[in-house]
DNA sequence: GCAAAAATGATAGTAATACTATTATATTTG
DNA sequence: CAAATATAATAGTATTACTATCATTTTTGC
């Protein structure tokens, strides 16, 4: 994939003060990027990350509103990132069957390091987003946060793909939960690979895990 | 399902004192399965529970050593249970394509509550395995845990409804990762329709859920 | 170059959590 | 009925996820 560079657009919803407008909130997003990946959701705290890059927790609270909403931050991020991957890659193909192709493999395989420039490493949070994410929305608080908006870059990403399967099959049923099916099922899959490989049928040479969602949906459409 | 009020066996290594030998036991776990239900695992805690069973804390500390190896052994039940079911319902089963539908049906379709004899409500513990069970593997300890069998009655029933597959596609090269995307992949359907209708196609109605997991096995196939 | 404004840092405090440890009181059982 | 066992009560701990306040540093606009 070309490096252009782009500047993903936050909404100002998912911060109480933009992070990427100074160096202490960049500090913040790369740093907490890298301890979450390290000692997990559960462990990070903002005093920890407060220690690492040499700041005070009381600052980080005045850029995120709490650990939760960070988590939020990096996941939007995350989703806009790929939706942004996403539009680049399919607006040239003229195929339906190599969109919604190049769209799976996008969404199940594995993400390398390839922007040094940013301050956000993505290969780390694709990780982060495998273990992690699904911590965002199990909550006692979803309804309240999905009206807020809180789901609507994952949302946009699996309309965007479940358009693609409908204008190959108008009339399938299905879009959205075979989209989403195909999306956590990946993260799963990684996760699995990695922690409890019986559940998977993972080898070490192929991209197991595209050749089984390109299959698995190719033959449901 | 024919009510036959067996008892699951649940390993020792899964409490410190076994919960169904007492009626203290019983209770912690009949309304511990109410309680996170009710407000989620994250709020839950020993002390809210010993409150309401008019017990202490320190009493429920004897049958579990936390609160995480409380959802363990929750998880456990569950996936025992399933095992049990499924073993049950396959087996007068000839077909082997048959088998795998009754399979597949019983890990997509809604628990209904059916043994009120047990104090194990299994409509609500399916509830939770829904939108909580996810938090008893993605956790920096995993591998100790999954060393220390943790996850083993998952895996079983995993292991069990691929054995149908490559029965029916002895080369088949996918079954674990089929399997555990439709399991994974039912749960948060079931969730999103609940939560985040916009990720799934669920009509009111009819059974989505299975149809839809149903017709995906089979295309696969 | 300087005052005002804004950003950051330091410190203290809070209620709750997830426990552990100890002691007291019931309850069971041999 | 005494001894063993189970349960309850109480207290205590380090940590967490914050909030509030005030001090200090940095930026900015003239």
């Amino acid at each position: 994939m070309v490096n252009l560079n782009i500047q993903i657009a936050i909404d100002s919803k998912f911060y109480s003060k933009n992070p990427e407008s100074s160096d202490l909130g960049r500090r913040i997003v790369k740093h907490g990027i890298e301890l979450i990946h390290q000692i997990g959701y559960d462990a990070f705290t903002f005093k920890k990350l407060g220690a690492i890059i040499q700041s005070n927790e009381s600052s980080i609270y005045r850029y995120f509103e709490s650990k939760h909403s960070f988590l939020i931050y990096l996941v939007n991020w995350y989703w806009s990132w790929v939706e942004y991957k996403l539009v680049f890659a399919i607006s040239n193909i003229s195929s339906q069957e190599e969109k919604l192709e190049i769209a799976v493999r996008l969404l199940t395989e594995k993400v390398k390091e390839d922007n040094a420039i940013s301050f956000i490493n993505e290969a780390l949070l694709h990780q982060i987003i495998i273990s992690e994410s699904s911590k965002a929305y199990l909550t006692k608080e979803v309804d309240r946060e999905n009206e807020k908006g809180f789901y609507t870059c994952y949302k946009r990403v699996v309309q965007r793909v479940s358009d693609l399967i409908l204008e190959l099959k108008p009339d399938y049923k299905y879009p959205h939960m075979l989209v989403s099916t195909i999306i956590e099922g990946a993260h799963h899959q990684a996760y699995f690979s990695d922690h409890l490989p019986d559940l998977t049928d993972i080898s070490k040479e192929k991209n197991t895990i595209v050749v089984f969602y390109i299959e698995l949906i190719k033959s449901v459409l």
